[in-house]
DNA sequence: ATGTCC
């Protein structure tokens, strides 16, 4: 008769998987039955793992059975991803690093997942990667939009001449400085807020959640944040007519802005994730890709929620562009203004899906978009060709090429300002993580998506505001 | 992206 000697060979034989719950019955074995007859510990063990709910009252097996029905149940509620990834198509892929479509490949496993595309500006995110398009049955992914709900640009043309700008340079550079406010977390307070319709929109009342974010709304309402969020004064340049929106070719000046839904967004995006990631258990490699159903009391508690937070991105930029027209005593000969970090009912393939865009401009047909390069490279006014591949999407802006810390840590502030300087381009803020050097060729970006919108108009940058290094201003 | 688990 040889005594208890039991390996994990041992178990494994008699049906135990591999993982964390083999180690905690060695570790039981190992303690409390190292005199024990071999064959009875193996009986045992067969038992509690066919039957632990007979185990639960048991001096030393009470915890064992526990963890393992509380496993079974786990498993149980774990939705399966499919075996192999839907195929996308990937638009620049020599410029888009292997995390990026790694992170594609796992979305396209879902079992909701119905299409998917990479935009040439992709790099590695939280769960669906930025530049990352995806197309899902009824179902919506908390961090397939990502945090900064509806993030967007906006972009004002002006009846001004360039001519005007760089004779006033000081002057629009104070205008500028007095409109806008970055940072994250800085608002405006008591006199200095403004009021907007958005404030008094229906849906704050939805959830108690919901209701608590609407005061810090209020102040952060104009409000642009920190990241590569900006405020910028710039030429625009139409090679030709543009009939669609009545602009006769010719340079002028314009006011882009890109910013999001501040800390109303964030919130929404981290409450609900988190809401998602409870009710849709996935796989770890994709656990951040957690979905809710569209007939989910959730989900569509989230949808409304998501579409506030995109309203009221909209409201911020439309405060600022109102300070700034009103400041400059400017026409306004037309606006142009699209979102990314969002999700939308469309028809694809003949049917209705959801489609994700975490850093992606919405390109179907005719649809005009503004994909920014760099504080001193072009950003580009593009008309959407409505290609059903790409899932009528862009990219977003020309994408970086190197990491915040790497900028850092290789560019220099005297690098920086010679590249401003060469440009003609003053800054206000920014740190050298958001420096030009940090960021792709946007040329080589606009090629790579060549079949995806038009080029309507080059914009330039002049003067450009950001949030200062680190966000630490007060 | 966000006062980045106060």
């Amino acid at each position: 008769m040889h005594m208890n000697n039991i390996s994990g060979k041992d178990l494994l034989a008699i049906g135990y998987q591999q993982g964390k719950m083999l180690g905690l019955a060695l570790e039981v074995l190992e303690k409390h039955y190292q005199g024990a007859e071999h064959e009875a510990v193996l009986t045992l063990m067969k038992d509690l793992l066919e039957r632990p709910e007979a185990f639960l009252d048991h001096e030393i097996l009470e915890d064992l059975a526990t963890k393992m029905i509380e496993d079974a149940k786990e498993i149980e509620n774990t939705i399966f991803l499919n075996n192999t990834s839907r195929e996308f198509a990937v638009y620049g892929s020599e410029y888009i690093a292997a995390g990026a479509v790694a992170q594609m490949q796992t979305a396209m496993k879902l079992p909701v997942t119905v299409a998917g595309a990479l935009m040439p500006d992709a790099h590695q995110g939280y769960g669906l990667p930025i530049g990352g398009v995806l197309a899902a049955k009824n179902a919506v992914i908390p961090y397939g939009v990502g945090v900064d709900i509806g993030c967007r640009m906006a972009l004002s043309i002006f009846d001004i001449t360039e001519e005007n700008f760089l004779l006033n340079r000081d002057t629009y550079k104070r205008e500028l400085i007095a409109h806008t406010r970055f940072g994250a977390g800085h608002g405006y307070h008591g006199k200095d807020r403004t009021d907007h319709a958005i404030l008094d929109r229906n849906e704050f009342n939805l959830t108690q959640f919901i209701k608590a974010l609407k005061d810090k709304a209020y102040s952060q309402l104009g409000t642009s944040g920190g990241g590569n969020h900006f405020v910028e004064w710039g030429i625009i340049e139409f090679a030709e007519d543009d009939q669609p929106l009545n602009i006769p070719k010719g340079k002028y000046l314009a006011l882009l802005s890109h910013s999001g839904s501040r800390g109303m967004g964030a919130t929404i995006a981290g409450y609900y994730t988190r809401l998602a990631k409870e009710l849709c258990k996935l796989p770890r490699e994709a656990a951040n890709l957690a979905y809710l159903d569209m007939n989910s009391e959730a989900g569509q508690e989230y949808w409304l929620a998501m579409n506030l937070a995109g309203d009221y991105a909209s409201a911020c930029h439309e405060v600022i562009h109102d300070k700034l027209a009103k400041a400059i005593g400017g026409t306004l000969l037309a606006k142009v203004e699209n979102h990314h970090n969002f999700a939308w009912k469309e028809t694809w393939n003949g049917e209705e899906v959801i489609v994700h865009r975490k850093g992606a401009t919405p390109a179907g047909k005719g649809v005009m978009g503004i994909i920014p390069g760099s504080m001193t490279a072009p950003g580009f006014l593009v008309r959407g060709k409505g290609e059903e591949t790409a899932i009528n999407s862009a990219s977003h802006g020309a994408g970086r090429q190197m990491s915040r810390t790497a900028a850092m840590q290789h560019i220099t502030r005297q690098e920086m300002q010679a590249m401003l300087q060469a440009n003609g381009v003053t800054l206000i803020g920014a740190g050298l993580d958001e420096a030009p050097m940090a960021y792709k060729d946007i040329n080589v970006v606009m090629e790579a998506q060549k079949d995806l919108v038009d080029i309507v108009a080059k914009f330039s940058p002049k003067m450009v505001r950001m949030a200062d290094d680190g966000s630490k201003e007060d």
